[in-house]
Order: structure tokens, then C-alpha cells, then sequence
DNA sequence: TTGAAAGCGCTACCAA
DNA sequence: TTGGTAGCGCTTTCAA
């Protein structure tokens, strides 16, 4: 059906071999038969057969990219990113979205292993190791996304949550507040992390959570966290004394607060500070503008394709590396309640 | 490296075919020698080669989707609800985001027709047909998703965008206002569509758009909309008269038009109401919640997903068919000035 | 500078 | 029920 290196190869009276050397540049080849054979490659407009190349070779030229929400902004955006940056060098990308179900995440690494894909790139659902220890086995090199994982030594690029977490706690406190409540999100290690970073500030401050002042994000489904942050803040405002300050472990849910806390009749950010985390494109455009926590996800992205590029390419595996990603608080009126300081 | 089917044929003293036929559940094959081909594979962590295979077989199982941009919560939808659906039935997914770029776009289309994958997806960017005519000289089959391109009789899944501009039209008719605007989109068949229902419906009421009354988006580059909107709208707040309604090709640049909207003053929907088009899942929680018309973004990638398996199974083409979708209004506080009839 | 032979891991076909 | 042979389209190696 489509055109193969044989038929060029007869069409020009050439063995496959002169004609598969073009192809892939060969320096050893008379410029006249390059030309000629370049001319019916257009003609027959010929694309190489990759499957048949990778079984050759072993490289497929393809890098595999599993995140628990596509539809997740930030996801989103490193799988938009990995997808340019990796282009650019030939590479193509199977992308994955699991639900955050680690069933399903372990059945789409599955499917990656038998893709013999070169990288394998996963924000992780995972409670479990095996399925990493079968990537390993296959000796296919693979990197960490956002998440990391107890007791992995592996490749990691993701922010550093527990720097998150005093970021925004810290803002909150040199706003003011006195009674910051946290939503935290599951059991992962950027929830995990963020919650230490509040736990360590306040502590620092000699401020303690009070009681029900940290709430967990229920997993509701597939949404992102709109309607857990908005049942979390509502349990929130039941407390007392209540809280003056919020910090949400990510923007959809800090979206979902805000709607809680303004449908009680409270004033943001008079009566309740919030920060979330994301810095989401449409952070600016909300009831409130959003204060958040910029986690840097083209740089995530960026820094996780040029990490695979590199390991697509050598042959030898290199020690596990973790790169950790400063975040930086873009302050908008959600949490201003003083004049900036000069 | 990886375990093969020589492998295991040879651990357990059998011939190479016997074991991929245990493989593929073959049914003429011993219930004891199936027990311990299964055995050993699961021992070995198995995965076979799909690169060897889609050489034989000629199918890749694996299908090729190219949107615009990833980190469009639309495509990014679209994105999400092909791959978990094909997922069910062993297909995998090769996303590629084409920033708007034609010659990006086709090169991607390059890829995919290089990796034979057996079905292609595009939300094309594209002038011309001349890729569409190169997929279909690979006989690959392929499906154009949201956007269609004029004179290219294939298949198409998206909204009825006439539909959607004349929804929005009458219903901002509806809501009293009598001088109504639109920033339209890029020159791809969906802007045209929305303007083209827009028009007949204001010529079904006699109305005609005033001078300076419909405005172009800037193509902004990377952003979904939000600038461009926020910049044609200040072009229409300069005219004379003002409008006192604006339909938005979609539902960034709906949100930066709100935007020039409270920047200067004017209230949201009491001076001017505002409707956009997608639906996306923050309309809810913006300054003013907007009114927006929903496409089905879901059903778009469902009905892709239920054609694209139907299409790889099948070897014979079917006549190219359009599955039009029919949009609905979702009215929240961007547009509604009148107490809802009854 | 060109090409013949071998083989990548798997499946299709047909014979035992 | 099992397996030998051939071959998918390409690259690798080595000889001409």
C-alpha cells in the first residue's frame, strides 16, 4: 500500500541498501544517485516505515507521558511543552490520562513497556512501587513528574511543595492572619509537602492549626477540585473561631473556596485571605483574583523533555536525579490586605 | 534486553508460534501447554513488541490526534475523552499541539502517516488540502474534528457553529439588547460559522450590525484568547454607539472582554452583556459568571473516539460523513437582564 | 561507492 | 493440537 525502499530501489534500478542510505544521510553515496533518489522519494511522497525501523534499531523514537488529569491546566500545559520541545529532535509522544486511578496508570505503563517506548515520563498515582520496579527491569529509563514516590530513588522534576507551602503561609501571616486553615489535597507528595511547609511556618511563628483547620480535599471524582475546595471552605466556616486566611492546596480548589466563602456573604479578602497554588492563566479573570503560587510548569515541562532527550540518547543510565523547581508567589487581591511594603 | 517469544518457547521446549498463539488466545491450543505458556510469561513480565507486530500486521494500534493548542481546556478535553476511550479497546494515543501553525501542523501529519497509525485526528490549522491529500493517498483513514476545511469532503465531528451564533444572538436579542457586536475569530471555519449565524439572525430581526461593530481577535500567539479579547473590546467601547451586548467567538476572549468591560467602568450585563462559547469549566467562578454556549465537548470526543475504532477495524472506507452537534445556551449572570419567562 | 546476506520479533499460512 | 517456513520493511555488517 504505501510506498516502501524497495520500490524506489527497483524504480531506479538500486539495491535497498544505496537507497536506505540516502534516507538516513549516509556520507558514502555518489551525489548524483542521492539526488535521483531524493527526487522519486518526493515523487512517491515516501515516509519510512518507523515500526519497522524501531524493530531494527530498538528506538522508537517515541517517549511516553502518563498524568492523573489531561484536562488538569497544569498537566496540560507539561504535556503541551514536552510535546514541542521533543518534536523539535524527532521525537513523537503517547499521552495518558489516568484518573488519578493507579489501576489504570499501571495498565498504561503496561502499555508504554510494550510500546518499547525510549522514555517513559509519569506524575504518579501510585501507592505501590511495582510498577516502577517493571519499568526498571525493561531497562527503560523513566522520570518522575510533580509527584515523587516513597522509596524510589528515581529521576524527579517537580516543584518543591514543601517551599510552596511556606510561601503561602508566610504571605498569609505578613497579611495578617492569625487563623490560617489549610486545605490540603490527597495523599501524595505535593499535598504532603505543602502541608509541611505551613506546619514549619506557623511552627516557626509559634501559631499552631487549630482544630478542623485542616481539611482534606475529598476525592470527588473527576472534577479538579472545584467542588472538594468548596465543600472543604464551607466545612471551614462552620469552626470557630473561623479562619481569616486560607491556603488551598491548588487553584481549582482556592476557586471553589472563593465561591463558598462569597456565597456565606464574607468579603475576600477582608474577612478571609486566600492563596492557592498554579497560578493558573485564568487566576486574573476570577470573582476575585487569585493569589497563587507559581510552580513554574513550562519549566517543569522544558526541564523534563531536555532530561529525556538526554536520556533517549545514552546508552548508559545515569544516576537518579532530582531537579526541584523554586516556586514564587504572585500576589493578587484574593490575599491583599495591606499596602505593599516599600 | 527485553524478554521475547523465543524465550519463552525455548525455556518450555516449545515452538516459538505456539507460544504467540497463547498469546493472542488462540483457540486451538492445549489447556495444560496455555497454562504453562501463561505462566512463564507472567514470571518473565512479558510484553510483547508491538513494533514486530504492527510489521506483520500491518496495524499500529495506535491512533494520531493534532489540536491547535493542548492547553485549550477544549482540546485538552477533546484530548482526554479520545484517549480514555480508545484505551478501553487497546488503541493509544499520539497527541500533537500545533500552536495554530500550518507548517507545524503538516509536519505532524508527516509524522503520523511515517508512524502508520491507523487512524488520524486533526483540529486543523491549515489553508490548504494538500495534507489531507496526502493521508488520503496513504489510504489512512482520517477525521476532522471541530473545524472543517472548504472543499474537502471527509469526515467531521464538531458543533453546528452556525447554531451557535445564532443562539447566542437571539438570546442576547432576547435580553433586551438591540445593539450587538461580535469578536470573531481567526479565519478557520468555526469563526466563520458563529459569524455567519450571527448575521442571519440580526437580519431575521431586522437588525444589521453596526459600523465597527464586529472586530477581528488578533491572532495573539500562544494565548488561548483572553489578550485579544480584552483588546477588541476596548475597540468596541470606542464606537459610537456603543454595544450594549457582545457574542465572543469563545470563551477567553469572552473573559477578556469582561475584563476592558470593568476596567472601564461600564457594568456586566446591566451597560453591556456578554456571552462567549464553550462552556469551560471556570464560567462559573469568573468575576461575572458567564453565559456561554456549550458544544459538547465531551460528545465531540466520544463520537471521535466511536468513529476512529469503527474506522481502524474496518478495512473498507465508508463515505465520509459529517455528525453535526447541536449546541445549547448555558445562561448565567453575564447576559441575563431579564427576569427569566415563564 | 554500491550491494548481498542476515536478522530485528512477530504473525500468517499451511503441513504434520 | 503443534510447528516449520516465509516474510513484514528496514538497518547492519561486510564484501565487492
Amino acid at each position: 500500500m504505501a510506498t516502501r525502499l524497495k520500490d524506489i530501489a527497483q524504480d531506479l534500478g538500486l539495491s535497498v541498501v544505496t537507497v536506505s542510505k540516502v534516507l538516513r544521510d549516509h556520507p558514502d553515496i555518489g551525489a548524483e544517485t542521492r539526488k535521483r533518489v531524493l527526487k522519486r522519494m518526493k515523487e512517491l511522497n515516501y515516509h519510512p516505515n518507523l515500526a519497522a525501523r524501531a524493530l531494527v534499531t530498538g528506538q522508537t523514537w517515541t517517549l511516553g507521558l502518563v498524568v492523573p488529569d489531561l484536562l488538569h491546566p497544569f498537566f496540560a500545559e507539561i504535556a503541551k511543552v514536552i510535546s514541542t520541545e521533543i518534536r523539535k529532535h524527532g521525537y513523537s509522544l503517547l499521552i495518558y490520562s489516568s484518573d488519578e486511578d493507579p489501576e489504570l496508570e499501571a495498565q498504561e505503563i503496561r502499555q508504554l513497556l510494550a510500546r518499547r517506548v525510549d522514555v517513559i515520563m509519569v506524575a504518579s498515582a501510585q501507592w505501590t512501587l511495582e510498577s516502577f520496579r517493571q519499568i526498571e527491569e525493561q531497562k527503560i529509563p523513566y522520570i518522575l513528574l510533580d509527584r515523587s514516590l516513597q522509596g524510589l530513588e528515581a529521576n524527579f522534576i517537580g516543584v518543591d511543595d514543601e517551599a510552596v507551602g511556606a510561601l503561602a503561609t508566610e504571605h498569609l501571616i505578613e497579611q495578617g492572619c492569625r487563623r490560617i486553615a489549610h486545605i490540603r489535597g490527597p495523599e501524595v507528595s505535593t499535598a504532603v509537602g505543602r502541608l509541611e511547609g505551613y506546619r514549619r511556618v506557623l511552627a516557626s511563628y509559634n501559631m499552631t492549626p487549630m482544630p478542623g483547620h485542616i481539611v482534606s480535599l475529598g476525592s470527588s471524582g473527576d472534577s479538579r477540585g472545584e467542588r472538594g475546595g468548596y465543600d472543604a471552605a464551607r466545612k471551614l466556616l462552620a469552626t470557630k473561631p473561623r479562619p481569616d486566611g486560607i491556603f488551598c492546596f491548588n487553584d481549582p480548589s482556592a476557586m471553589g473556596a472563593m465561591r463558598a466563602i462569597i456565597d456565606s456573604g464574607l468579603r475576600i479578602p477582608e474577612d478571609l485571605a486566600v492563596v492557592g497554588c498554579g497560578n493558573l492563566s485564568f487566576s486574573d479573570f476570577l470573582r476575585v483574583p487569585l493569589t497563587s503560587v507559581d510552580q513554574g510548569n513550562e519549566d517543569i515541562g522544558k526541564r523534563a523533555a531536555a532530561l529525556a532527550l538526554n536520556m533517549a540518547r545514552k546508552r548508559s543510565p545515569m544516576r537518579p536525579r532530582a531537579e526541584l523547581i523554586a516556586p514564587h508567589l504572585v500576589v493578587r487581591a484574593s490575599s491583599r490586605r495591606m499596602a505593599p511594603k516599600k
